[in-house]
DNA sequence: GCGGCCATTATTGGATACAAAAACACCCAG
DNA sequence: CTGGGTGTTTTTGTATCCAATAATGGCCGC
């Protein structure tokens, strides 16, 4: 289980390899908020010294993926309704405000790639090739992101938030009918931005990302 | 120059000291973003081993607050006008949106509240006290803020958000003009949450945030 | 048998030591 | 004088060690 033992990670700083292993592990629910992180614990498995491990603990609990447990060490900050739902609200703010930018900078090549994209999507859907829907999707909000990489601390908040209910997202895709809106939101944000209306812009991604939070709920809860 | 020489700070883990330090230095234009922060140098000014150093380090990083810098160590994130108005901006979304969110929640007591800090401002004003005037507006905005501290992620993302653009305000809220404009926006800000009117709280927050980065973009630069 | 208190133990925080890597400076060849 | 390459120095990365502190469990008095 060494954190060594991959060999595409060879040559990274171990703390950023431990880091990245954990993230994964969380990110992808391997990792639950029950367990207890204990430094040591970590070094072991992975076969490091506490010392990296620390410093990945430290830069997740600034992320706000862990938070120090009741009694010590950390756990993995937990999926209430509540905290998903605060994510997803923020996500909504953030690339809402970010498209409204967007539509005063976006020029019509970019909205022919946009519509290529939703278009592979849709194709693959009708394939029943759900993973690629679920990869075109993820390029679709990064290309639409990558418009305001210039934004340096809007570009990394956004970026950020997304990482964090990347895990709740997968399983919402795997539905057809999830897939489905997915699309159709993200068809009318190309409509937006085509009208470059602001308002509207700013509007409609909101209303998309909502709706992936209420599909997200769904998925999760009951 | 030791970081354990404040009396009050006695008993703190030697790492939120240092973190707390640096991060005070950094805010309050001490800090420069020419010099060079090397971990051993850091580490001997304060007194300290180098471990805590790193860990302060790495978390600032992570706020954004330095970056890596061009050779080895960090330096202190530029305040080019850019960066300046993507924080101001963040803000305006952030807490504009967090203003939609309390006026569904707000009562009369609190709203008595805040006028009663718009008041006493007022009153500092005309006594020139700038340094009180300046002291109740962090006030409202705190006070406000405390009403979402249930909504955790977003009530961290704004307190920090906040602090990192401290060092502008204070000397904006120097001038007269700048203060009278702040507390003017204020005044709007309660009256949008009296109306309980949701659209019209959100505007009035990013409305006021601005103004707020016009100001503060005045005192910096030309 | 229950609750509070102290001893013990597990775990984290900080300092130091050592290894690796990067920056630097110097020298030599062209 | 210039560019490349190598040895030196500085700085960072990781491991280990010791100290401080919080959790645990047992003991005693009630």
């Amino acid at each position: 289980m060494k954190v060594t033992d991959t060999p595409k990670q060879a040559g990274k700083p171990v703390r950023r390899r431990v880091y990245e292993h954990l993230k994964m592990e969380i990110l992808t629910g391997r990792l639950s908020p029950e367990e207890r992180l204990g430094e040591e614990h970590l070094a072991e498995i992975l076969g490091v010294s506490r010392t990296p491990v620390r410093e990945a603990l430290h830069k997740l609990e600034a992320e706000g993926l862990i938070q120090p447990g009741a009694k010590r060490g950390f756990i993995v900050s937990g999926d209430s309704r509540e905290e998903v739902e605060d994510r997803f609200e923020i996500r909504a703010v953030l690339e809402g405000y970010a498209l409204r930018v967007i539509s005063a900078r976006i020029g019509e090549e970019h909205l022919a790639r946009f519509e290529e994209l939703i278009d592979r999507a849709e194709a693959a859907l009708e394939a029943n090739r759900m993973d690629e829907v679920f990869d075109l999707n993820t390029r679709f909000h990064d290309t639409l992101h990558e418009l305001v990489s210039d934004r340096e601390r809007l570009y990394r908040l956004i970026v950020d938030m997304r990482k964090q209910v990347l895990r709740y997202r997968r399983e919402t895709l795997q539905s057809r009918e999830g897939a489905r809106r997915t699309l159709n939101g993200h068809r009318k944000i190309v409509l937006a931005l085509h009208l470059k209306d602001p308002d509207l812009c700013e509007r409609t991604m909101r209303e998309h990302i909502r709706q992936a939070k209420e599909d997200a709920l769904q998925a999760i809860m009951g």
